[in-house]
DNA sequence: CTAGGTGCAAAAGGTTTGCGGTTAA
DNA sequence: TTAACCGCAAACCTTTTGCACCTAG
């Protein structure tokens, strides 16, 4: 029987691809990010590894997830100006923010959906990547 | 014969609506806009007015176009962490960032691409707004 | 051993705000 | 006349950076 492949694997995989370390610091950041899916701000990644690892810094924690970022582990998720939240769905999926609680929802794209908005685009404009935002209220 | 309705009858109408008063600030930072629709900065809406009014500041630029939003005249455009830039197209409809040259596209939206995105939403989930946003560079 | 990573504090950018003087209505 | 507005400078908030020390490989 094969063993499943850990956060800590892939984590140290994808680091090592880009040539770089596997720390503590990267590893209990990453975790904070995959278990709780919440988008948590850098700020909110802070809060929660502190007690994992006395003494990180803010500026680590902004740092590791920008390594994150590089090493295709988690995307990052603008909403206006507010503070970068931090996203381990890989998947391509649109967001939805709350408005009430500023909650925000991944959401999973109809077949096809993307492929229309591409052919949506005019002749000469080649999209890498499309963004789909939804603002508004849950029941 | 009717004649056109202007900028100014449409600034001073919509100002009024919200109970502000025009000034020759708001109007000059609203032209700035509408006239050149290529989605300035703050900062690039600034450099366009110094040379209208004398000692018009950067803060009241900011504040202007805040303003300017209220009265529901400009859109605020957000790509990542960027300045906000401002858009006098009302219309429904979508951007472009191109990364090659960091210029920003209005692109129209086919027929019922809004619905479908719509559509595409769980239950219990009601969308005020639905923002899309392409990333690409342009031929 | 040593290139890369971390913590700290300071800096950078973009935007907002408090206040005293100015102005549209 | 007077509430709203403006210009200025300082404050604010998020994020980045320089540097001395530390550590994974």
């Amino acid at each position: 029987m094969t063993s499943p492949v850990t956060p800590h694997d892939t984590l140290t995989r994808k680091l090592a691809d880009e040539g770089m370390r596997f720390t503590r610091q990267r590893e209990v950041v990453y975790e904070a990010v995959l278990n709780q899916r919440d988008h948590p701000t850098a700020d909110e990644v802070y809060a929660r590894v502190r007690s994992d690892v006395a003494g990180i810094s803010l500026a680590t924690v902004y740092n590791t997830l920008e390594t994150l970022v590089q090493c295709n582990l988690v995307k990052q998720v603008n909403f206006e100006r507010e503070s970068t939240r931090y996203c381990p769905n890989l998947k391509e999926h649109a967001h939805f923010y709350d408005t009430q609680t500023g909650r925000i929802y991944d959401v999973d794209l109809n077949n096809g959906l993307v492929e229309q908005l591409r052919e949506n685009l005019p002749e000469g404009f080649e999209a890498a990547q499309i963004e789909i935002n939804y603002r508004g209220r849950t029941a």
